[in-house]
DNA sequence: CGTATGATTTCGGTGTGCCGAAAAAAGCCA
DNA sequence: TGGCTTTTTTCGGCACACCGAAATCATACG
């Protein structure tokens, strides 16, 4: 009852609730998935009957516990990956995720173990997200959301989203990395050292900074 | 039109011509793979209107040069996993089939080759087995099979088959390993230095003496 | 040379995961 | 509250890769 599919259907829902309070609907999902409402209301069904989520009809989908152990460690895998490819590889953080999407469903557990030795245990993959532990948990620092930052508000940048390489790369092309230091001016500018940055559209409401 | 299943019927078709001169047979293919007759007839019938093998009905089946380049490039990341697997994170030779036989069909080129060069474009895998390069060319110097083998012979071990990981223990068990010399004695018997050891059940048409 | 035997193919059918069109429910707004 | 829009579900269908049973072919032997 695990397969590919599966696993994507887990990460995404888990993955929504680390940027949104707000549990996802099933719209949400098939468009993040690129796939048909229906598709999705058919495999939700069927994973329900699994006790991996819990949704009743027309409702909003959320996890389980034991959908959210599932969930965790698929991304723990993703995030091992890359961090893997970036530092064995010299990918550029844009470059990762496709390969990782892959990848992850391919990896056995002991692979898996020998990947996070190499790595020496890392507790963040480049773009700053928190890999869970082999248990699924997850620690992280307090953040804030730079779009809901107060201005005035200093703080590292800790995670950016990964979710469009043209975003990445647009943050990295105004000097932003996961670890620099940034200013708060308002939604739209913020100041690193001496330089005021515009952000590139979309960019505040994907960078975390450290509360 | 490439598939996973795709891969795994060309590399098959391809691998038993390393072994064996005789093309294979439909029920030979099907027993490798196993999956039922009825299934390699229906597959053996797409891969016919792909060009990718020769096969008119009742008869055996060939690969086409389209075929051939295809399949070579899967045993090729094959090979090169398998490397690689033993190298980076100490597998024994025994052990890294099924993980590349997972992974194979999931790292991108890009990807591969940085494995290549991570390992320095290595010719040949853990098991002897010849890589081919990026173009599907392989090259192999002359060898005869154990069994095959006039009494007397001494050669290097070149290549021990890695299709049953217990005949890979049982090889190695008795001292035997890609690299070593060996004097036939018989079909059943030979002389390692001092020693003279019994080979295993079947272990004779499963090693390449250089000839 | 006819027939039994084994290999191969044909045929109908399965499960998974997807789709579009149409129906049903929910949300919204006057 | 009634009607309109959006979201979700239901329904019939498709492609892929597989299966078992039955029919067909090739061959080898008596």
């Amino acid at each position: 009852m695990a397969s590919p599919a599966v696993d994507d259907y887990l990460k995404t829902i888990y993955h929504h609730t680390e940027w949104q309070n707000d549990p996802i609907t099933p719209s949400q999902l098939a468009s993040v998935l690129g796939l048909a409402p229906s598709s999705v209301t058919e495999m939700v069904r069927k994973l329900a009957a699994q006790s991996l989520v819990s949704h009743r009809p027309y409702g909003p989908i959320t996890l389980t516990d034991a959908g959210r152990r599932r969930a965790a460690s698929i991304i723990r895998r993703h995030r091992l990956i890359e961090t893997w490819l970036v530092r064995e590889f010299g990918y550029a953080w844009d470059e990762v995720h496709d390969e990782a999407e892959v990848l992850e469903h391919a990896v056995s557990d002991r692979l898996l173990d020998g990947i996070d030795t190499l790595l020496g245990h890392p507790r963040f993959d480049p773009h700053g997200d928190a890999i869970p532990d082999a248990h699924g948990d997850v620690d992280r620092g307090p953040f804030v959301l730079l779009a809901e930052a107060t201005p005035g508000h200093t703080g590292e940048v800790l995670r950016v989203s990964d979710r469009d390489p043209e975003l990445l790369r647009a943050v990295e092309a105004v000097g932003m990395h996961v670890g620099t230091r940034a200013t708060v001016q308002d939604a739209a500018r913020v100041r690193i050292g001496e330089a005021e940055v515009a952000l590139p559209e979309g960019a505040a409401s994907g960078i975390w900074l450290s509360a």
